[in-house]
RNA sequence: GGGGAGAUACCAGAGCGGUCAAAUGGGGCAGACUGUAAAUCUGUUGGCUAAGCCUUCGGAGGUUCGAAUCCUCCUCUCCCCA
């Protein structure tokens, strides 16, 4: 299936496939209002305070019947800093997680018609020992894809890129490395040349909505006083509707007088900044270009506008 | 015409003799945010030759060691009655 992601395959029925997350994050960001044993994890809806459940099982089901073309296995996030012993355990209580996922997802058939894989995740926090076996274990499942998990949760950038070269030299490089909850366009340009194919995260939208703005020439914060005279386009090389169609002083604007839209133009403005930057990447590699073009990426991107 | 209430920093609004450059909101300015409990959170917001000093609480006087706080007059707002 992943294979042909490149074009003709056809995922749910659509031309773009859904990616499902297990619930695992939420055991690292729900620290406060969760409880945590070997069966799996229960919490308290902040909605209402009814309690809920997740197993490896029950989150398999549950990723069965949204019909996600990438399942994720239920694991644990730890947090950091995580001492060695606590990430020892939990990286194998993420494995054993692991197993049940798999051996459920055997004993389920598909409910749509079409085929859906299921990504285990790398764990064992910062520590290259747990790290590798974490890899290798992890490997060894053969899926289709294989996820990192457990970085970008607060420690430092060289240890992130650290963990992430070393788990990239164990896992398989004919199957998409999918690094989670990463992040900035320069971490994604870094992690890119370490290996990885895979994405996701909050930041171009949880920033748009806060005002900051990703561009090729650095990031804006649109909030600033700066912009509220500035009527140029939100962004002259951008890709996207947004970018020539509002002017920068307009967004700044629309935030100022909290109008959802801000955040609406600012997410479509940031979303096409980071799809049109992995697709720079990807000619890049393509053209045996990638490590100087980034570079020249890298020291722009972090400008402060 | 008669009676009453009040004027505090950008706005609203506490304070009612010293611990007040003045609570708290809002607004302004800036920062954070990395598998989304996040249209959220944090800092800052009189001026300087800054651990100190100077000018602020409608205006002008006064009482006091000391006043945003007490007294007198003035100006202006709001409410009730006629």
């Amino acid at each position: 299936m992943l294979k042909n992601a490149g074009g003709l395959h056809k995922f749910n029925g659509w031309d773009r496939p859904i990616l499902t997350d297990s619930g695992g994050y939420q055991v690292y960001s729900l620290a406060n209002t969760r409880k945590l044993t070997n069966e799996g994890v229960v919490f308290n809806s902040h909605i209402d305070g009814s309690k809920h459940s997740f197993t490896p099982e029950r989150v398999i089901d549950i990723q069965r019947i949204i019909g996600a073309d990438i399942m994720m296995a239920f694991d644990e996030c730890t947090p950091y800093p995580c001492d060695y012993d606590y990430a020892k355990k939990s990286m194998h209580l993420t494995h054993a997680w692991l197993k049940r996922c798999v051996e459920h997802d055997k004993k389920s058939p598909f409910l749509y018609g079409y085929s859906q894989a299921l990504f285990p995740i790398v764990q064992g926090s910062v520590y290259k020992d747990l790290r590798k076996q974490s890899a290798e274990t992890i490997a060894s499942v053969n899926a289709e894809g294989n996820a990192i998990g457990g970085l970008s949760v607060g420690e430092p950038h060289e240890m992130m890129y650290e963990m992430t070269e070393l788990v990239c030299d164990v896992l398989p490089a004919d199957k998409p490395r999918y690094l989670m909850g990463v992040g900035t366009p320069v971490n994604i340009l870094e992690s890119i040349a370490l290996g990885i194919d895979m994405f996701d995260c909050v930041m171009p939208t949880r920033n748009a909505r806060h005002g900051l703005l990703y561009t090729r020439q650095g990031v804006i914060n649109i909030k600033n006083e700066k912009w509220a005279t500035d009527f140029s386009a939100l962004d002259e090389d951008g890709t996207s509707i947004v970018d020539k169609q509002y002017s920068k002083a307009y967004l700044r604007h629309l935030f100022k007088a909290q109008e959802i839209l801000a955040g609406m133009i600012a997410s479509l403005h940031n979303l096409a900044f980071y799809l049109w930057l992995v697709g720079e990447a990807r000619k890049n590699i393509l053209e045996g270009t990638f490590s100087e073009w980034k570079q020249s990426m890298v020291g722009c991107l972090d400008t402060r506008l």
